[in-house]
DNA sequence: CAACTTCTGTACGGCACCGTACACATGCTG
DNA sequence: CAGCATGTGTACGGTGCCGTACAGAAGTTG
């Protein structure tokens, strides 16, 4: 038996970054064979048609955007929020983060993909739900700071705009202090809280 | 002189439509030529090629999303207030808004794109900032507020996720009265406030 | 109405990608 | 080492899009 030089996951794998960098238009065959140093020879030996390898690819980051963060997350342990605290910063990786727009993009325009992806930010707002349930005053209340920090991480890569004498970063501490600020109290200035809008990695 | 069926702006604005529903990929003149009913016959006369015509479509976007803007609102005149929210109502409009998401997405890959967006966020950006400033405490409560406002203004139409017994009309409402509550004051819970984050139109 | 200007349809060559077919090489296995 | 299974390279037909060339239609002007 010939030995694989190109497995499936290595198309998979190319298909993520090219989904991460151009889009699902971007994620082409012979585009890819080109990236792994390959033809396209051996792909039709894994995938019935590029169809099924962007299926195969959504699997996959269905898979690490949900159930390998929470593995990871349940292996190292700590209290619920600071297990919400990593899946949060697990979620927004410098690696996710591309494919996660790319996905958000794509399914404005595939209601397969928005069905996935409907999926996914639920089970990651139940994680934000548990993180900030404790300080906040009602269930608007919490949806409110749910949504404000979701919309935050995702949008930040989104928007252009400067901030005058502050950084993007000192923004972004700014947001989070008053996210975790309870209703009534006085905001915490101290510095580096709990980071539900996590930095860059 | 035979009469232009299909002059400038028709391709202008095709593009512009197939730039909003499927991205720059999507801006083909082919594509374009069926969508308005012709052939490619008559684009090469108004536009030496594809990159020409994405280039005329940015102006327009550029030129709709900020000086069409600010004509509109000054000619309806009103407080500094009232013009703020009209502006960012009219920025975020049923046939800006899909544009506007398509192009963030198109300057994550295009430094080009991305100069113009920056260009046009620091406008939108000001507005913002005339409008919160009265009720914020200091340049970092200001620059929070205007980002947290323009994050889920953005992000409202990319993220996914339910709000259990809200809807996300509820949820931005929400976000909105805390948006405009002055530091240390009572939230205001009597209902339609000013709307900095604008509700379908 | 005739000549002219301008726009549009049609046809073409080139290119890139998809999916198929098949020959070949590579490294197991008996 | 012979035989075989499997992954890969190469070649091909089909399709869709780009950009060019040109002929003819449509409307304008004298």
């Amino acid at each position: 038996m010939a030995v694989a030089r190109t497995p499936r996951h290595r198309w998979i794998g190319a298909g993520l970054d090219a989904l991460a960098t151009g889009g699902p238009d971007a994620v082409q065959i012979e585009s890819l064979a080109r990236a792994l140093g390959v033809t396209k020879g051996g792909f039709y030996g894994y995938f019935a048609d590029r169809r099924a390898l962007l299926t195969e690819v959504l699997d996959t980051w269905e898979a690490r955007s949900t159930g390998e963060v929470v593995a990871r997350v349940e292996d190292e342990g700590g209290d619920a929020m600071a297990k919400a605290l990593r899946a949060a910063e697990l979620t927004f990786s410098a690696e996710l983060r591309p494919i996660d727009l790319a996905v958000r993009e794509w399914a404005r325009r595939d209601a397969g993909v928005a069905e996935r992806l409907r999926r996914v930010d639920n089970a990651r707002m139940a994680y934000l739900r548990a993180l900030l349930g404790p300080v906040s005053a009602d269930e608007e209340d919490l949806e409110a700071r749910c949504f404000v920090a979701f919309s935050v991480a995702v949008a930040d890569h989104l928007i252009a705009a400067d901030h005058g004498a502050l950084a993007r970063a000192d923004v972004r501490a700014a947001i989070r202090r008053q996210l975790f600020t309870p209703v009534g109290g006085v905001a915490d200035r101290s510095g580096s809280g709990p980071a539900s809008v996590p930095s860059e990695r």
